[in-house]
Formats: C-alpha cells, structure tokens, sequence
RNA sequence: GCGGACGUGGCGGAACUGGUAGACGCAAGGGACUUAAAAUCCCUCGGGCUUUGCCCGUGCGGGUUCGAUCCCCGCCGUCCGCACCA
C-alpha cells in the first residue's frame, strides 16, 4: 500500500492492485471551497452590469434559534436556481435577511429574562453559521434583519408616504382582545375563544387601529391574478377567494311608518339574488345592525338576545354547531314591488354586519340557511326558481333548497324567465323607482377582502411613526426626525405593552403646536416588514426605502419560492404594497412575484411511548421491515408506536438537525436528498436510508472522476463525434440537454434522476480509460466536465473538488454552463415499438429518417407481426412518425 | 356546505401534446471480493400461468379511440383551502 500526497489536496490514494480512491471527505472539503468562493466574492452582486438579471428569493427566515431542515429544502431550491442561472450568464440576485421582529422574541424576554434584541441578533448569528455550512451562493453584503433600524427607518418613511396618499387610515373595530396579556390577538390565535398563550378567555373590544387601505385596490388585485401564469393555480384560486367578489343589487326596503323606530325610514339589505325577490319571506339583519340596536332600545329581551349573538359570535367553532337563530323586532318593510305586501325584519345570528349592508331578505326557496330559518319560525317557503325542465304546478321546496340556475316561477312578471334575465329585469326596474329621492337598488360590486389592520400593542416591532396631540388630533411625525427608535431600556414584568407605560418614551412635543403630546405606542404588525424586504434588498443600503432605478431593474423577482402557508397573507400584502410603494413614486412596478412556486415540507415519522411521550429519532432503534417493522426506546427497550408522517416540529420531537446531517455525511449529500426523489412542491420524507443513498452517490461520482483523472488530466475536452467514445459523448450531452431543462422547470427530482443515469452510463466506458487512445481521453474528460456541471448546482462542494482533481484551476462556481451539441442528441437509428391491435409485441429498428411507408413495410416483413397476421393483409397500418407503430389486424 | 388537488410496485416517484407503464432512487433477496466487516461490483425485484411465450395490471364501474395513467360520464377514498360572505 502506497500512500501519494497530492498538491492542492488533503486527499491521500491508495494502491491496491490497480487503483481505488480514498473517499471524499466533506468534513475538510465544503469549509476549504465555502472559504475560497467568499474570498473570489462570486456571489457578491453588482448593481450595475451588462448581463441580463436574475433574481432568485426564498422567504426569508424567522430568527428562531435554529435553521430547520425545511429551511435548507427551501435554500437549497433556490441555490440551484441561482448557481444554474449564474453558470448561464446572467447576473443573479440571490440574497437573504431576516424576518426578525415578532412575539416569539418578547415571550423569551418575558420567561427567561433575555432583552428580545439580544435574543434575536443572538439566533440571527447562529442561524447564519447553520446556513453558511450549506454552501449557499448568497450575496451575505446585502443581508439585513427587519429589526435593525436602518431597515423600520424605511418602513416608518413608507409609512408616512402611505399615509400621505391616503392609503392609511385610523378607525375603531371590533380585536380580539386578550385581557391577561393586555393585547390585540390575531384570528388565528384564539382557540376556542381563550387566548393561545394565556388561556383566558377572548373579549371583543372596540380599539382605534391603524389600517392600510387594502381595499382600494380590490379590483386590481383581483383582475392581475390573470397575469401571473407562473404562480401555482391553486395559489391564485386562493387568492381569489380571498378577495370574493361578487356582483349583486343593493336595495332599500321602506320601513311601515307605525313599526319603525323613531327617524329610521329605511333598511338597505345586499344581494347576489334580486331574481328571487319574490320569494323573500323574512327580513335578517346582524345583531351589531344600528336598526337591531336602536330596537333594543325599549325591549330588554332583544338586548339580551344582541348579548347573547355577540358572545357566541366570534369563534369558527361556535359557529359550525349554532342554530340559526332569531328574534323578531316587530318592525316591517314594505316590499319595493307590492306596498300591500309586508315583511317582518328580524335580528338573526347569522348575519355579518362587516359583509354587505349587514341585512338581508330571506328567501328559503333558494338559500339553506334561510330555508333553515324559516323552517324554524314558520315563515312561509315560495319556491321561485326551478330546475329547467321541471313542473311549476308541483315543484315544492322542504327540506333542501334549490339555489342552482334555473326558470322562474311564482314571481308575477318574471315567470318563465331564466334567473339571469330575472336579476337584470329586477334590476331595470328598481333602478328606476325612488325611494326618498334616491333610486330603490343599484348595482353593486362586493368584496370580502378588508383593509388590513395593522397595529399590534407590542414592543418588538416597527413604531407606527405618529403622535397625538390633545389640540392637533393626530399629527404624523416629521420626516427628518425619523427614525422613531425602540427604545432599549424596557421591562417585561408585567403585562401588556411595555411602550405603554415606559416612563419617558411616549411623551413628544407636537410637531404642529409643540404641546405636550403622546407617541403612538402601537407598532406594526410583522406582516409589514416582509412585504417590502424584497425590494429593500435591491439596494439595501440607499437612504430613501428603495433606489428606484436599483428597484425597477431588478424587479420583479424572477423566482420566489416559499411555503404554501404563505398563499395568502404575505404574498397579497406584498402584491398591495409594490402598488401602495409605486403610488408614493418608489418603483415602477405592477407586481413583486413574476414566478411564484411553493414546496413541500420535510415530514419525518413520529415515535411515541406508551405513556404518551415523544421520542426523538436518536432515541429510538428500528428493527425489522414491512409488517415486522419496530421501533424500541433505546433507553428503555421498550417498544415504541410507529407513527404517522408528520412535518417536523418541536412538539414531536420528529426532528432531524441540519447541522448533525452536515457533520455527519456533508452539506451536499444533504442538499442532493432533499431534492431527490419527492417533486419539490410535494413533502419529502427524511429517512436515514436515503440519505446515507444520497451520500453512496457522492462518492460514486468521486471515485468516477477520481479514477479518470490519470487519463483525462492531461487532455483537452472534445465531444465524439464516431467510433466506440460515442459511447461517452452522447449520454453526457443528451444529460446536459435534459438537466438543463429539469431546472429551468424546477423539477429537481427529474435532474437528480438524470444525473444517475449519466453516471451509470459512463461506468461501462471508462473502466478502460488508462489504455484509451487521444480521441476517447478528449471525449471523456469533456464528459467528466459536463458531468461536473450538471453536478455542481446541486452539490458545489464535490464539483469544485472533482474540478480540482481534473487539474482545474479554476472555481466551477465561476464557470459557464455548457452547451449541447445537438448532433449528439439525435440518434441515427431508432427503435419503434410495435404494437398489434394496440398491445406491444417487439421493436422495429429502423433509420431515424425512414418514410412513413418504408416503415410500414419493414413492420410487415416482422416475423411476430407476419405469424399474427396469418397471410391475411392488416386492416389498417398506423405509424406515429418516431414514436410507435400500431398494425390493426 | 362550497372550492381545489390527488389516487401508479413493498416505499418515494417517472412516463412530453393520447403512443413501449414502472425511468431514477430507497428497501428487500441472491451472488462475487474479503480471514472478517465496511466499502464496492454483478444478478433478481407488479401479479399470475401450461414460462422460446401468454394473460392480467395505473382506486372502482362504464365510455370515446387503432391505441387511455392521460380525454369523457358515474362512484369510492385521501389531502388541502374557505366557511353563516347573502
């Protein structure tokens, strides 16, 4: 056994009857190439350049503490993207940041003690470190977290032109209010209506809040969802449901004089129906309805039924089990096409005061909920549409109301119509009526999308820069004094938000009348700081939020890759802040996400003992497959249940750490399992197996180009073109073609695939290398090369080490991709399959070029095609030109 | 309830625009090399049968077609989103 240093490596051979490898060793190899990469500064972007841009994003980070392995899936996606991109030419924009504000950070002040900022610049330090092992191809000069102030500065001045525009506005609505920890809670942190972290229960209360005016742009937001055909359907189906338009009539109900309270003439209830308006039976309106108040007045069981409505209200639970239930209010309208006709308004929980007008008419014949309630209180059921086709002298509504499309019926003047034609006459004709003056119903167009409240009764987040003043009312804070800074001297020993009652923060002078005023003490939601960062990083350092030629020019970003989870929120406040930014003159831009793609999560079995505790992965031993499968608790030898796939979380214990993955096998190994096997946008199950598979492939591709090094060192790269080294030429160049299309279409899986392939096909030609003559070395070493290319986005560690080996001097991060030769890709001879009536029975090899009836001759001198044929002639002779050839006997 | 997606070997998945179903990987089984282990290499790997070959097979039942994993109709199942939105 021979040892042989090697220069410019700390890699040793070893002889043994002929030559095998010493392994690749990542542990030594992925620091040496991270180091010389940052020292060339490759990934450092220059603003201004000739090449064509690219700009490649993943959701930024929130500085937990540790990068999770579903972080390094969503890096690695988009790392290959960049490097790919990078290696065709075009300058790349590859950045990354930290979504650094947020709850998480005071819950570790208020139980351990720690200031949130110390916390949070902590776990942005050892985050950066995990994600530096992964090799990722950042622009580290552009990095900044939303926490620094140089950032929220920029916010606070978008904030203020915002404002300026009239896109910000301040008015009272009904929070979930936590009373324990005297804050605002979001929706999706109150859990059958207690408070997620204290446990108590939620309050509704009427709080002045901050909103951006989301829905100006309803419309537009809407309407542009066409435009971005390279976002995922279902993404944009979300968001469309989100926005929910709908067209209807908005109409005015009369009040009967001697019902109504006093001063109120009218109720303006909405539809999407006014075809069926010969079937109202009832009047709804919301419990919180100015009318529904006003009747309460003088009528103590209302007002108890109003409290009782607004305390099951607001929990989605609550909701799914409550009855339809109602009051009457012994009020009444007057129906708009027949004043002898009368209707009773009542106060019904399950009207929304915050959709439409807060009131309806009922039609039962044509709505379940209000079929529901009718069957309930004994309203009459006038069915008024029905199915084309059906009798109108016997059709009957009961149980199950028909709300489909349909002919009318019971409805004097529109009988026969079709519903379409109904809603257009009604409304024809109502348009033209008055009611006081004003006409009785106009058309109208719905949103469900509301303005975005943004303020949060926290410390750590973005201050809203405004203050108010006693005389003045609310004055914004001058631009030059910007920025509002947090301060740092702050306690969490109680409570609530400790801007409130810090003891000199809050108070200022008036910018108007220089009295003494107080500072908005509310800061923004975190949603805010991460629907502009995109931008931000186009010119991280400018004065103003943006350079707005840096912005344009980069914008929008290429590709954005994230979780589903941010299918609506993040990415329609961002899709309303590029429109809100470009209205206050900061880009010119229609949207922030040209191509949007969203990928699965990294899902790992869960372990659990039999007294109900989590077992991490390292604490359980498997035995045994199939149904003989087991897991047993190391520390105890019990056995363990095996259970469901489940995305990796704390609460689990299913976790697997980047960080051990990387010390044990490598960055690159764990970059090349995530991205094999599962589609990107599917889960991806982390299992031991695959990726001790995936780290066998790096050292297959090692050894490969390790043992080819003594033949192919010393040789230029030249593809073959005849004779046996078309054997390497051609699978390395029909790889290139096809890898390069698998990226370009993000579909990892399939390059992965394609890059086994290649491997397993060069094995064969290579074991003969060392006695190879010029024209097969040339061959191989540019079959070595194109394989390190194909290679190097995914693993760019290996790459540059195999690169290394070959004799290069150069970075392949540095390097260009190569390009096909498209005579390679195309074989002379094909092989068609041959099929009898359809079923394949043998393959015809035949020249690629062969006309249509020379095949067709060749397949019926076939042997198995003659003996099915039996002398008879075939009834037809289908040839698919290059693919298939199908005899009908 | 409304909307959407999906269903292919033991597993993850591949199959372009209707044209060879099961690429590639994982697991499993057998063998070679080794004192042994690891590593590596070779073979088998959807089911069945009367095994030079034939039949069945992409959730189930139909249909269109020379030909269907792909298109159409009807079921079944799983997952996701929204949810009293008038």
């Amino acid at each position: 056994m021979v040892k042989v240093r090697r220069k410019n490596s700390r890699f040793y051979l070893r002889e043994i009857s002929g030559m095998a490898t010493e392994r690749y060793n990542p542990r030594a190899s992925e620091p040496r190439w991270q180091k010389a990469w940052e020292e060339a500064r490759l990934f450092e972007t220059p603003n201004d350049d000739g090449r064509p841009t690219y700009y490649v994003l993943e959701m930024f980070p929130y500085p937990s503490g540790r990068i999770h392995i579903g972080h390094t899936r969503n890096y690695t996606m988009g790392d290959v993207v960049a490097r790919y991109k990078r290696a065709k030419g075009f300058n790349v924009l590859h950045p990354m940041g930290w979504d650094a504000f947020g709850m998480p950070a005071e819950n570790a002040a208020m139980q351990n003690k720690v200031h949130p900022k110390e916390w949070t610049y902590q776990n942005i330090a050892a985050m950066r470190a995990g994600l530096k092992m992964m090799g990722l191809s950042l622009d580290w000069s552009r990095e900044f977290a939303t926490c620094d102030v140089d950032y929220y500065h920029r916010q606070q001045m978008l904030f203020l032109d915002f404002h300026e525009k009239g896109l910000v506005t301040r008015k009272t609505s009904k929070v979930n209010w936590d009373p324990v920890d005297q804050t605002v809670l979001a929706n999706e942190q109150v859990i059958d209506g207690r408070g997620w972290r204290s446990g108590a229960e939620v309050e509704s209360r009427e709080l002045a809040q901050w909103f951006f005016k989301i829905t100006d742009y309803s419309e537009d937001l809407l309407k542009a969802l066409d435009g971005l055909d390279e976002w995922p359907e279902k993404v944009r189906l979300m968001q469309r449901n989100w926005i929910g338009r709908s067209e209807g009539l908005s109409i005015r109900w009369a009040l009967v004089e001697e019902t109504a309270p006093e001063s109120v003439r009218e109720l303006e209830t909405y539809t999407t129906r006014p075809d069926t308006i010969f079937g109202a039976s009832f009047m709804a309106i919301a419990a919180d309805h100015p009318l529904a108040k006003k009747a309460a007045e003088g009528n103590p069981e209302l007002a108890a039924f109003i409290e009782e409505c607004r305390r099951i209200g607001t929990s989605a639970a609550a909701l799914e089990t409550a009855e339809k239930k109602g009051f009457d209010t012994d009020i009444k309208v007057r129906h708009p096409f027949d004043p002898e006709w009368t209707l009773s308004v009542y106060v019904a929980n399950f009207v929304l005061m915050e959709y439409g007008t807060g009131a309806i008419f009922g039609c039962p014949s044509g709505d379940q909920r209000d079929l529901d309630f009718a069957n309930k209180y004994g309203l009459p059921v006038i069915p008024v549409v029905m199915p084309e086709g059906a009798d109108a002298a016997t059709f009957q509504i009961t149980e199950e109301s028909y709300s489909d499309d349909g002919v009318m019926l019971n409805s004097r003047f529109l009988d026969g119509m079709t519903n379409d034609a109904a809603f257009k006459e009604v409304a024809k004709r109502l348009e033209k009526e008055t009611l006081d003056g004003r006409p009785v119903a106009e058309r109208k167009v719905n949103f469900r999308l509301r303005d975005w409240g943004v303020s949060r009764q926290r410390y750590w987040g973005c201050p809203i820069p405004m203050i108010h003043c006693e005389a003045c009312g609310v004055v914004p804070v001058p631009k030059e004094d910007l920025p509002v800074q947090l301060p740092d001297d702050i306690d969490f020993d109680r409570p609530g938000n400790p801007l409130d009652r810090h003891p000199s923060w809050r108070h200022v002078k008036c910018p108007e009348c220089g009295a003494d005023a107080r500072r908005e003490t509310d800061t923004m939601d975190t949603f805010v700081d991460s629907s502009w960062y995109f931008a931000r990083f186009t010119s991280p350092h400018a004065d103003a939020p943006t350079d707005r030629e840096a912005a344009n020019r980069w914008l929008p970003v290429d590709q954005y890759i994230g979780g589903i989870e941010h299918a609506i929120l993040h990415l329609l406040y961002s899709r309303f802040f590029v429109r809100a930014m470009r209205a206050a003159g900061h880009l010119d831009l229609d949207e922030p996400f040209k191509g949007l793609f969203t990928q699965g999560m990294v899902v790992h079995e869960t372990y659990r003992a039999a007294d109900g505790r989590w077992l991490a992965p390292v604490e359980v031993r498997l035995e045994g497959t199939g149904e003989e499968r087991r897991a047993i608790e190391i520390a105890t030898g019990e056995e363990v249940t095996i259970g469901s796939l489940e995305k990796m979380s704390k609460s689990k214990k299913n976790t697997v750490s980047p960080e051990e993955i990387t010390e044990s096998f490598g960055a690159d190994t764990a970059r090349w399992f995530m991205l094999s096997d599962s589609p990107p946008d599917r889960d991806v199950e982390w299992t031991d197996e695959g990726a001790a598979g995936a780290h066998r492939f790096v050292q297959r591709v090692w050894r490969l180009v390790a043992e080819a090094a003594p033949a192919v060192t010393d040789a230029s790269p030249r593809a073959a073109k005849s004779g046996e080294a078309v054997a390497i030429s051609k699978p390395a160049h029909k790889a290139l073609k096809v890898v390069g299309e698998d990226i370009e279409r993000l579909a990892f899986n399939r390059a992965i695939a394609r890059v086994h392939e290649l491997v397993n096909e060069l094995q064969a030609p290579f074991s003969g290398l060392d006695k190879a003559d010029g024209s097969a070395r040339a061959a191989a070493r540019e079959a070595v090369e194109i394989l390190i290319h194909l290679v190097a986005p995914f693993m760019p560690h290996l790459a540059e080490e195999c690169w290394a080996r070959i004799g290069g001097h150069s970075l392949v991060a540095a390097g260009a991709w190569p390009d096909y030769d498209a005579d390679l890709i195309v074989d002379n001879d094909i092989v068609l399959p041959v099929q009898i009536n359809g079923k394949k029975r043998g393959d015809l090899t035949i020249a690629r070029d062969a006309d249509q009836a020379a095949v067709e001759k060749a397949v019926l001198g076939l042997d198995f095609v003659q003996k099915a044929l039996n002398g008879a002639p075939p009834r037809k002779v289908i040839v698919v030109p290059q693919r298939i050839v199908n005899v009908v006997a």
